[in-house]
DNA sequence: TATATCAATTGACATGAGTCAAAGCGCTTT
DNA sequence: AAAGCGCTTTGACTCATGTCAATTGATATA
């Protein structure tokens, strides 16, 4: 353990530097200690859908060492100024041998993961784009407060909920126009948190208005 | 690791006979020995993603047993007559406490899944309907036969694919008008592989033709 | 051979979300 | 204060896919 904390680096990236691309060989996994991640898949067109979005606190890409020619499968970008901590992926797995309980830990992590990926392609197959906005909204806000910040850019969160920023921005605007939630630049106020859990599940159907 | 062979059961289901659903207590997990499994996420609306196909050789739901409470986030039935190997969790988590190897492998396999769901999501947000359904086929075609067999229904492909029966008999009825392949029954014979490859990334932008 | 059943196809139509283009707004820089 | 530059918003229009409904086909049951 000591011998992964003494070769571990930090590492500094300011807003929008990338950390690694799409396809780069992955040698080694990351914790997030300040700032944001953005993790993004990129069509052939161009085109970029975020994956994940990594908050301080989180690691990323520890479950790549494990695959037979690791490679990222998703590129990353420092969303504002952000620090990490790097870990060598083959120092990891060589701790992993002498503890199950780690491995076990891993184990519990990944399974985790997997539900929330299985989730997510659940929400992109079976709901509508108002649908996911509501979700990640909700997602975001703390338990007990109503008035909070976003610290993402819109068109981050619009393409982290695969709906275009021109989509993105309707679908607000029809939220406010139902005085379900304000937004004014970053400031999200919710009005009627109920019915936005209602938007967020039941969906489809657009709920009533006016 | 006898411990687990000698509690484990073998299970046989007709087709269509379900396993379990969505939501239920996750105490075993499966081997599919004959026959294929089908997993599935329900909509509210009674809508049916499938998330996976499981063909014989193949395990499933191994990757919820290091879930605190840990319930099956799908629903699972058989396609045709099915048989399966069902192992009692706990009897295997106290074999991956004496082995650091089956961990890893595990580990291994769980990181494997993990990346097939991204490019899943890959897909589903950026690739149109008739690139997923080229990448389906593709997938499921031998290596160097033109002529198969698709020994699973086409709504099921469908839903698999996320795109509703109607669209799918669209898109292959497109693809034949192409000449990139035939479909009679479920005999697929692939007249142009190359041209199905092209369609499947290529994606958005339809192939020119006639 | 009829008939019920379920899957697959086809056509006509509806619609959610994308595209394109033009403002508007909030920054920082000069 | 003016100018410049991204991001966000708005409007008008398009298009891929879904929906609904009817028909055909294929398989099993009587």
């Amino acid at each position: 353990m000591e011998r992964v904390a003494r070769r571990a680096k930090a590492v500094s990236l300011a807003d929008g530097e990338p950390l690694f691309q799409q396809g780069d060989k992955a040698t080694r996994f990351y914790l997030v200690v300040k700032g944001h991640m953005k993790l993004f898949r990129l069509a052939p067109d161009g085109n970029e859908k975020v994956i994940e979005l990594v908050d301080a606190g989180h690691t990323f890409a520890e479950a790549l060492m494990f695959l037979e020619q690791p490679r990222f499968p998703v590129g990353a970008v420092a969303l504002g100024d952000t620090e990490l901590i790097s870990v060598d992926a083959g120092d990891f797995a060589a701790i992993l041998r002498d503890s199950v309980d780690l491995c076990l830990a891993l184990l519990g992590d990944m399974s985790f993961r997997l539900r929330s990926l299985i989730r997510e392609i659940d929400d992109l197959s079976l709901h509508s784009a108002t649908c996911r906005v509501a979700a990640f909204i909700l997602a975001r806000a703390p338990e007990h407060r109503d008035d909070f910040e976003l610290d993402i850019p819109k068109h981050v969160i619009a393409s982290r909920t695969s709906v275009k920023p021109e989509t993105f921005s309707r679908i607000i605007k029809s939220l406010k126009s139902k005085n379900i939630l304000e937004i004014r630049g970053s400031k999200v106020r919710l009005l009627d948190r109920q019915a936005l859990e209602d938007a967020a599940d039941v969906c489809g159907l657009p709920v009533e208005a006016t």
